[in-house]
Formats: structure tokens, C-alpha cells, sequence
DNA sequence: CGTCTATTTGAATGTACTCAAAAGCGGTGG
DNA sequence: CCACCGCTTTTGAGTACATTCAAATAGACG
């Protein structure tokens, strides 16, 4: 249950057996159907979850009830609603499973006792968080500087099996575009512009 | 020199006056032109900047020639590429000078010396860095539910002083657009749609 | 002033969207 | 095992937002 978590967590800071337990009793294990909502735009994200089986993504909806996917979250991710978490404000996105998933959450107050209690997390989540932004990053600079063909074989090429996994209209609501346009896209109707 | 910074600082944590000196001597000052480029693309980028004066910017070149604005960095913002500096990579992305600006430059080696003497600074930099993420989150949102009109809306009054201060065709750069459509879209040439 | 750069304007073009309908796929129940 | 239902994907036609390229105008700086 816990050794995907740990293991991920050794990676970066060494954590006595102690510390292990410790971090293991705040963590809340969850078991998700598919489609589940687990934040809702307005909610309180009082969680951030981390995945241990199945598939999770964070989406916005707009006015005009379109869905903008900004991360999926399969094994060994982490995901929630950062701004809501983090600043105790009503969450703006939407988190739902696009699988049955199973995931360990982390309460707000609990996370701010590990900080507390294990310094060593500070540096954990600094370098986790740290990748995020410099994934996301990169994702910035290539909605603005590739067309949608091109951003569709990035995303193929970086992760060949959510391409696999999931269903096409989630891969164009992460693209940015409609699912009637990757459609295209892969039939190569659609110029794959540079 | 340091007092902008050291400020910023005692926001997140508490230093003592030891803990204050040994930070400070880890900044190198730096005095920069206008237009001056700090990080090249393909550059070691060791340095992380941290603005007292001025603006800086992080851009995206590509293959076109055509600039796309990562982020500004007005007085009391951290600028680089945090890519390069992270994992020691080539740059991808360039830094320059929108203005005459003033910085104090961290090196990567010093970062971890710091964060290794101090560690009170993992949790600086963690909240500093937390914060950056959700702010590139909600910009990701934006670029994919808004169009060009209603961004460059948000922009102005985010960031009205920003508005002022830099030439449009930076501003058009930062929205994903060409400065021919932000002269249309201010003239109200082009819809601005939800 | 004169030069260089930034901004505006115009005309034609293109990428991706909308709306609508058809086809494909998967699961369920008869 | 086949038929039907619901959901996803594909296809088509027309449209819209923003782009490109070119030229004119305006602003800033020496």
C-alpha cells in the first residue's frame, strides 16, 4: 500500500523508519471509481492525492461548460488543486479518476504537521514541485510556439502510454483543442504545422 | 542593496542576523544594460536572479525567430531559467533586459550550499516556488479557455504597472499573440470574446 | 531634424472551431 | 450470440480568430 509512496520519497531525502511510519499514518487511502469527482470547482481542496493505481486528471471548466485538462496523474503522481491547497482558497479546477484508481491522500493540516514535524519534506516537495514547474513550463513555451499537430506527436512521444491509455478527447482537452481536431490531426486532414 | 531582498525573505521565514550575513554573501550584485542577455539558449544557466531594479525577462526562441515571453520579473522577483539550473542542463529558454536593471545573482553551487546551512530556505524556496506554480497554472487556464482579447483584459489588470512600463509588443509576446493583433484588438478591431 | 524602432493599418491566408450528422465501439440484456 | 443503446470518434461544410506579409505612421533618442 505505502511502498510505492516511500519509495518515491526515498529517492530524493532519506527518512528513518520512524519518520517512515510517521509519514505513513497521515495519509489516507482512498478507493475511486471511475469518474468520480474528488474536487469540485468551489470546494474547499482540503487533499492532495497520490496515485497508486489507476488515473487521475485536474481540469477547468469555462463558461461554456468545455473542459481544459491541466495534468493527468497516473502511478506516482501526485495531484490536487494547488491553489486551493495551498492558499486555503475555494478551488478554481475540477479533479476527477479517468480510471478505477486507488490514491493516498494528504490533508492540508496534515501536510503542514509533517513540514513541521520532518523538516526533511521541505525539501522533498521544494524538488517536487521544483519538476512540476519546469514541466509545465516547457508545456507553456509549446502551446505558444507549436501548432497543434506538433504539440499532439510531443505528446506521444513523452508519454506513449497515456496516449494508449486514454480516451482521445482527454488527450485534446490537454492539447487545447477539440476532439473533432485531433480526430483530424491523426487522420492527417490537418497540417502537422512546425 | 540587500534590504529589498532580505525583506522578502522575512516574509516566509525568520533569520538570524548570522543566518542574514551568510545569505547575503552568497548574492553577487550585478548592474545590467538594457537589452542586456544574461542567459543565452544552450547556455549553462548557473544563476538564478533575484530583481532590485528594473525588469528582466525569460523568452523562448523558436524556430521561426519569434519570441515568446516565459515570464517578467519587475523589483522583487526571481528570474532565470529554472530548467538549466535545476538539472544542470543546457538552457532552452533566453534571460535578458527590458530595462537598465540592478540583480542579485545566485549561483547554483551557492543555492546548495545555502539550502544545506540554512535549511530554513528549503521552505523559502518551496513557498516562493509553490506560488510561481500556481500562478503558470492559472495562466495555462487562461491561454486555453480565453481568447486573445479577454487575456489581454486579465493582463491589465493583473498587472496594470506591467502595462505601463513595457512596450506592446513584449505584452503581445507574453500573450501567446503577434503585437499586429494586440494594435487590433486594443483599436477593438478584433472581438474581444469571452 | 533624421534615423531607428515600435505601432498601426490593410488585404489575403490559415489553423482550428462550431454545429450537425454519420460511423465505430463496447457493454448489456434478451 | 446477436441486437440495441450510449458514448466516442470521424467526417463535412461553413465560419471565426488570429496570422503573415507589406506598407504607412508614429515615437523615441541622439
Amino acid at each position: 500500500m505505502y511502498s510505492l509512496i516511500l519509495q518515491n520519497v526515498s529517492r530524493h531525502i532519506k527518512l528513518s523508519a520512524d519518520e517512515a511510519d510517521y509519514f505513513a499514518a497521515l495519509l489516507q487511502p482512498k478507493k475511486l471509481r471511475k469518474k468520480q469527482v474528488v474536487i469540485h470547482a468551489g470546494d474547499d481542496a482540503r487533499y492532495e492525492y497520490f496515485i497508486t493505481k489507476g488515473c487521475m486528471r485536474q481540469y477547468y471548466l469555462d463558461n461554456n461548460g468545455q473542459e481544459h485538462t491541466i495534468m493527468f496523474a497516473p502511478e506516482d503522481w501526485w495531484i490536487g488543486d494547488m491553489y486551493g491547497f495551498v492558499y486555503s482558497q475555494p478551488s478554481l479546477t475540477m479533479v476527477d479518476t479517468l480510471e478505477d484508481t486507488e490514491a493516498l491522500a494528504i490533508e492540508r493540516c496534515d501536510y503542514e504537521k509533517l513540514l513541521t514535524a520532518v523538516p526533511k519534506f521541505e525539501r522533498f516537495f521544494r524538488v517536487l514541485i521544483q519538476r512540476a514547474f519546469v514541466t509545465q513550463q516547457r508545456r507553456i513555451i509549446e502551446n505558444m510556439s507549436l501548432g497543434a499537430g506538433q504539440r499532439y506527436i510531443n505528446f506521444t512521444q513523452q508519454y506513449p502510454e497515456l496516449e494508449q491509455r486514454l480516451p482521445l478527447r482527454q488527450i485534446a482537452y490537454y492539447l487545447g483543442i477539440t476532439p473533432e481536431s485531433l480526430s483530424r490531426i491523426r487522420a492527417g486532414k490537418l497540417k502537422k504545422v512546425e
